[in-house]
DNA sequence: TTATAATCGAGACGGTACGTCCCGTCTTGCG
DNA sequence: CGCAAGACGGGACGTACCGTCTCGATTATAA
């Protein structure tokens, strides 16, 4: 039930080495010149690989990128959890806040447009970055959300969905379109609203 | 006002033939091929142009299609101002829905896509996206808001602009990274969610 | 005999079938797509064999198809001889005539030339050339013009290479160049000239 | 009656410079790393120029080494003859000499030889090589032998084409395949045996 | 009869060059 | 002078092969 297309790459031969210094090369590439003037070639040039080992097991930059990214946030992640106090604005106003800081790292800020922009545009890269990266750590929040509601602070009937894009949305639109100071202010004022809501009491 | 390097090209003599043939050009193209495939030269082409005539006139392929944009939205405008029928929650589900309708839009998906990543990397073309487009649609968005706030329905410390976002971004969002189904129904969860907030009651 | 460098390739356990193989397959490749276009790649894709079978038995793509050439022409020398009724014009004729035929022949013209090219490049293979294919095919031939020497009818001290050089040469023009048509009538004319000299008498 | 195909280059906006810049850099190239490491890239780099300019302009790296050695014969020719003192075999002799001397010359023999190559395989630059170059030099050729002929030194009835490839055929092979030393003698030898044939007399 | 060492197929690897597309600049000739 | 046309020097694309280098999996001596 191995349903492999033509011929495919023997995987058990693959440079565990060159596939390393590409995805480093790439990470690093892309905070240099920015995503645009990023270039297989240049990759291939700074990882000291021929193109084809790129060609062989990537599809696209974007793909490579992604993968960078993924070898990131490896290893890290394991039994990881949102921070649970009983008290949720302060617990989701330390998560958000911290979404803020990351954001607002210039380490990041680039390569992260970069990867933005491809999956905004690639849908098959889209459907890996939500199964690989954002799903897992949706659920996160999600399972943080449902303790509250099962705590009686949120309704039963809340799509949690719904709440996640809220919170969450607003920031991300901040941060990409620079529409306004990315602050941890912001992210506080995002959760007061969003928990409490628009319409005045 | 004068502040232009060099000769500057003379807007007088400027072909307002051509400008069109461009902008439509650029439009239907990257609705075909993409904005990654988009060239200039294939815009000129498709125009019957000068490779010439474009890069005098605008600085970068972004640009032409930014403006492609703008033509398009151009003298639809005026006064418009937002529905107000008093009922709140209403309205805004009928301009939120009409915000999914048009990023659902598959004419306008790809160009819109293309017009997002482009401005997410851009500084400058981010600058004259907000001050032209987006801008005077969030005032519009404020405006209806505050008449709320005027007739006691959300309370007067709101800031607006997290109310914006709060709203707009959870769409924007989900439209983006094709995180779920972009539907009516959700926009009026959307709609509703906000406005009552995340807290039980 | 044994200045091979590093360790040499235990020719005992070498694979006839292998050798055959790639052979055969350069031939074959010559002729589909050229000496230009012939790859080891090829050949070795064609041959069901590792490429390293093939660097490991010949210096080049030159070198094997050389080889390749030799095996044809393998057996069906042995004791041939130039043919020697008496009567020179006429066995030089016969002569001229086939080895036209040869090279008029569609299977063996793109590899001959293909082998030509690269002997005029490659003064190694050029040496292996000469030495064995091309000398002992003169040598047949200035047997034969030695025998009409030793019978009276070319004088004593005419130079065998030269007289050689003068009938294939301009045989092996023609066919080279393409400068002209090559027909037996052609081989006749060569003959006849070369033997009553380009003077009026 | 100008049928040209697809969108033809204008050359009317041809650049002189680049034209002799690359002629220039290919026949210095050939000479120093040989035909088979010749390459457009390195030609383009040597001339300062970019690849797309060579492949707007010629179809071929044979096609541009072809006109490199064209330019070299440009304005030396006009109303050449080749020297007719009465005395044939002299006047052939030193012909000949010349050729030799031409072919023996280390400037011109790896880059000759390249365009041997290039000319036994691409019959479309063949066609060009005989039109452009050789039926000129034939011509001369065999207006020196048709003057003989009125002479009475040559027969009437001489074929005139046989004759010239016998002369450059012998010297040409022995050039090509290396299968002998080239030197005046050979030459001279060539000539004597050709003029007064084979046949003991 | 077994180890043991070389050859074999396969194909990944660091590279070079290919021929193409497009960049942004420059030049030419028309209106 | 703006314009269409398009040649130019250059950079990157994605592909084809180069010659070298592991991998097991056969073989075919030599212990």
């Amino acid at each position: 039930m191995t349903d492999r297309r033509q011929t495919p790459p023997d995987a058990n031969r693959r440079s565990e080495a060159s596939r390393r210094a590409i995805l480093m090369a790439a990470f690093e590439l892309v905070g240099e010149v920015g995503y645009a003037r990023l270039s297989i070639e240049g990759i291939a040039a700074r990882a000291g690989v021929g193109k084809q080992t790129i060609y062989r097991w990537w599809p696209s930059k974007g793909a490579v990128l992604f993968d960078a990214f993924l070898s990131l946030s490896e290893g890290q992640e394991g039994d990881a959890a949102l921070p649970d106090t009983g008290d949720l604005e302060a617990d989701l106003k330390e998560v958000l806040r911290a979404t803020v800081a990351e954001l607002t790292d210039p380490r990041f800020d680039e390569p992260m447009r970069a990867l933005n922009t491809e999956i905004a545009t690639d849908p098959e890269l889209a459907a890996r970055y939500a199964e690989q990266l954002e799903e897992p750590m949706k659920e996160l929040k999600k399972t943080r959300l449902r303790k509250a509601q099962e705590a009686g602070q949120l309704p039963a009937d809340l799509d949690l969905d719904v709440a996640v894009d809220l919170l969450w949305g607003a920031v991300h639109r901040r941060w990409l379109y620079r529409s306004g100071p990315l602050t941890s202010d912001y992210a506080d004022a995002v959760v007061k609203t969003a928990l409490t809501g628009l319409y005045a009491r």
